[in-house]
DNA sequence: GACTTACATGAAACCGGTTCCAAGGCCCCC
DNA sequence: GGGGGCCTTGGAACCGGTTTCATGTAAGTC
């Protein structure tokens, strides 16, 4: 508001030619002869011109911005998939503007609603609960990706791993070490990801004929603290186990802490195994062996496929690799 | 684009008023007839009006949209920080609108310069490189707060710790278990943060009268890897050294694998301390003890500042607790 | 060479607000 | 009762672009 912009007007003045013809030359929208076009580029360089981008939304452009719907804000995992699309969206000329869902479907729905009325040109959701067609509803016809949630209705617009085969690949890894007592600490018990972890879980047993015990199973959170407590619960319990496959690498350094203090050690007595592959997973004591889930690539990934649905041009999604990194939380038992 | 939405001109003419009052009630600039602003209020609220923000900005109001530069995103605390912005924006009204600086001074100026251009009403500097007057340059007189970083020259809107005085109480801590050797893994060589830890770390030794030797001394870069790369360094050369300060829990990971993998135990045959609390430094084996940098807690303070500087409304700084935490990673000597 | 067609271009309307300005109504005071 | 001042209000200009529409001109066709 204090510096006076150069504006439209006044390259069109410089050049000697009109706004409308100024604006084709900005947006490539109507032929515009070679002489006129090259007047036109040379006064937008010597004033250093910028377009104003909120002439242009108003005007019915787009707004060269993409909303971010977050959850839970502090979460390792969904924040390096946050920042893997803030990442992505380097360069692309889009700026990413974010608004918080906190897991509360009402919030994430004032969170949708902001974006929009913000005039995002797409929208990223980081998670989430909101059933679809709410979502689409709200959305108005805005493009948007989905990452790290699957959604039956618009898989072609999901960025995420297939959480039961991933779980099962894990819980075969131990099974194929020569372990039987498997416990299993579940995430929080409405995720779909906890779903679907226990479910991998329980399948990979299942197909080694071993039996499910619920004694082997705790209801974790996600959290560190509540893979202290489950795995306490565990030992409270009194059963037997030689593995511990916690449904993310949270919980598995609060196994690993609870081990510590039960003077257990890793892997010798017990193993563990952790989901995620978070980036300081590789510096636990002992290093863990976990199934990686590439968080900031998925983030990438998503950011240049909502700017290819945007352009409306045609995009692959990209093989991203979930893979069981094998470090050293695990023994072969004899 | 799609839905048509409703305008202040429709409010003007359920109101039975002119578009100007209708603004006049929606920004409260000048009294309005009690009456008539009866009649618009309920009009917006049967309408549910929301003002087009971009129609708004463009008349010369507020953009209600707050600039973040953030740096390395990827780096565990200053991810920390930027979601304490975010989670601090949240109830304000304001939606923050992030670029990244990537700890290059000119990308940092570009980022600085596209958040201005789309008209922020603030600008929050998460870390930084760009000194003060290019920045304020720059900003075009939108008012900034900076985290993490001290510029002398605007005390008043820096969020940030005292750097030197905390090293030195963390290498107090060390000499008063009984540590002579302690060895120090420096971040980033012209990282200020790193500067002033290292300054902490040799006052703390000058003034218990113990002689700071460079061979006690490993560049590290702020990074686990650096950190393991460090204590390589570190056996390579030979020295003694019963204590590790790292200037950053990253780099303490590191510290505590590779002692893992030399056979050394931790805190028996060496103790480590760190800087910053990560929230997963609880969790380390030993626990860590570290000095702690509330980077949620900068972030939302960082964001309360900023919005009351908009209002022109005074701001107390908060007293930040920068305070040892004692866990388990350090030993007294006998 | 006359007529049609295509195309580049400028004028003007429009997006949805804010704000300046002038006018009308009311109260107050002499 | 008339004049001056204040307060409220509507009208209109403006912010900086996009887009529709009509026009003038050049090219194409028979």
């Amino acid at each position: 508001m204090n510096r006076k912009n150069v504006t439209i007007q006044d390259i069109a003045n410089t050049a000697n030619v009109s706004k409308s013809t100024v604006s084709r030359v900005l947006n490539d929208s109507t032929p515009v002869d070679a002489k006129k076009r090259a007047a036109v580029l040379k006064a937008m360089k010597n004033l250093d011109f910028k377009p104003n981008v909120f002439a242009r939304i108003l005007a019915g452009g787009r707004s060269m911005t993409l909303g971010i719907v977050t959850q839970n804000i502090g979460s390792p995992f969904y924040d390096s998939v946050t920042m893997g699309v803030i990442n992505g969206l380097a360069d692309t000329g889009y700026s990413p503007i974010i608004a918080d869902g906190q897991w509360n479907q009402e919030r994430e729905l004032v969170a949708v609603r902001t974006l929009i009325e913000r005039q995002v040109d797409g929208l990223i959701m980081v998670g989430g609960n909101l059933d679809s067609s709410t979502l689409r509803e709200a959305c108005h016809g805005v493009p948007v990706v989905q990452i790290a949630r699957y959604l039956e209705d618009c898989k072609e617009r999901c960025i995420c791993i297939d959480n039961v085969a991933a779980a099962k690949r894990a819980t075969e890894f131990l099974i194929e070490a020569g372990h039987r007592n498997i416990a299993h600490i579940a995430g929080i018990s409405d995720h779909e990801d906890s779903i679907d972890r226990l479910k991998g879980y329980q399948q990979a047993l299942t197909d080694a004929n071993i039996v499910v015990r619920d004694e082997l199973i705790v209801q974790g959170d996600f959290s560190a603290q509540s893979g202290v407590l489950a795995l306490e619960t565990l030992l409270l319990r009194g059963v037997a186990f030689s593995a511990v496959f916690a449904a993310n690498d949270e919980m598995a350094f609060g196994v690993r802490l609870a081990l510590f203090r039960a003077g257990k050690r890793v892997p010798e007595d017990v193993s563990i195994i952790g989901f995620d592959d978070q980036p300081n997973s590789a510096y636990m004591i002992p290093p863990l062996t976990t199934v990686s889930q590439p968080a900031l690539e998925m983030g990438a990934a998503a950011s240049k496929m909502l700017v290819s649905a945007i352009a409306e041009k045609p995009f692959e999604i990209p093989m991203l690799p979930v893979e069981l990194v094998v470090r050293e939380s695990v023994t072969r038992l004899r």
